[in-house]
DNA sequence: TAGTGGTCTAGACCACCAA
DNA sequence: TGGTGGTCTAGACCACTAC
């Protein structure tokens, strides 16, 4: 009963045993199919696997390397803040605070390669009641016209857009913000409390689609399992 | 010439295009095999590939569906430091401050599993000789005898310690910082700058190995694209 | 240019799980 | 319990690249 992931956890234990050490070639895919007693096919699945998470160095003719800075990746989710909350048995609540269209900013416009006016939606996200997240967001219209027609003081755009906005790719960056007085008080953090901030921007095939920051409470971290 | 980078090519073409609308099930793989012309396996690599990223929900006798919530993960790298700095086309610098055998903080000590001394080390790594990141880490020493005589002046437990600790899982954790005295007095930042903080535990098959936490400096982001 | 991983095929059996 | 995805096989050819 020998399956691709017997073989990729043989083979991590050799990684972790040091006996294949790193930096070190290891065997051919055929000579370690003849070892195991498996297709050629059933190695290259293991060492796949193991090369995606970053643990194996492939090429072509040069063969397969043991990674010198191993395991280089972390694996975020993007969390809905609803299932998010919920999800660690708190009620969510969420309050619409602002819905206007307007011009945007232009570090905002020139993310999205759009020009001309924007909605820009604020709302506040609740765990138990109180303020879990702060969000701010501006939405290209022209992309998603539908948008225009909900109201987001019932659902939050983040959600509608999640499951109504097609998106291709996008770009995601974590930092940390002092708050000011406007969001000390919206959050109920003392001012110049350090918050950490997700900014995200999502493109469609050919524009833009919504430019967000979300601010989180006091105390927040954004966690993952290696 | 249809590879099935190609099939997962259509196949999100498709899903952009609400061909395949999101909750929808999609044809099974042998429809689509006879379909574009090749192999089941082909379509299986694919869709996989596809479920993997998370734009498609597999279950076996349920069929494929394509998920409510399309890209739920983004992934980051986790960074050495010095490549980091030397990517962003900076001079790097490190300096060791601290390098003491003492009783850890009971957090520190739960985190990694183990009672008594520990080797803390505390160090700063400078892009064009500024300060760029501050380091606070604890080693268990038990787990990883060899760092005892590494000078750790020179090289930076960091690096020392991904080339030659072998890990099994970890956790990762960004959060959000004011700077106190200390801190704002070595990274040269103001007192209460908010400053973005990573904190990463990594264990072995039996013990913690490493606790860390790292501080940048101020207006750092953590980036990534999805 | 030769060696290595990357991929495809056609067929087969299996594991899971919704109905 | 049957349908669906998960996986394996044996063989083949291809693409890349170190030498």
């Amino acid at each position: 009963m020998t399956g691709w992931q017997d073989i990729e956890a043989e083979a991590l234990r050799r990684i972790h045993a040091r006996a294949w050490p790193p930096g070190s070639t290891i065997p051919h895919e055929a000579d370690l199919a003849k070892e195991f007693g498996v297709a050629r096919a059933t190695v290259n699945r293991a060492l796949q696997a193991l090369a995606d998470a970053g643990w194996l160095d492939r090429r072509r003719k040069a063969g397969t390397r043991v990674a010198l800075h191993p395991v280089r990746k972390a694996t975020f989710s993007i969390p809905i803040l609803r299932a998010e909350i919920e999800g660690a048995d708190s009620v969510y609540g969420y309050r619409l605070l602002g819905r206007t269209l307007e011009e945007a900013p232009a570090p905002i416009a020139a993310r999205l390669g759009v020009a001309g006016a924007l909605l820009h939606v604020t709302a506040l996200h609740l765990a138990d009641g109180r303020p879990y997240a702060h969000e701010d967001r501006w939405v290209n219209v022209a992309a998603v016209p539908g948008i225009m027609a909900v109201d987001l003081a019932v659902a939050s755009a983040n959600e509608w857009l999640v499951t109504h906005a097609p998106f291709v790719r996008g770009d995601y960056a974590i930092g940390a913000a002092a708050a000011d007085d406007a969001m000390a008080g919206v959050m109920g953090a003392a001012i110049g409390a350090a918050l950490v901030t997700v900014e995200r921007t999502t493109w469609d095939d050919t524009a833009g689609i919504t430019a967000v920051r979300i601010t989180f409470r006091e105390g927040h971290w954004v966690r993952t399992v290696i």
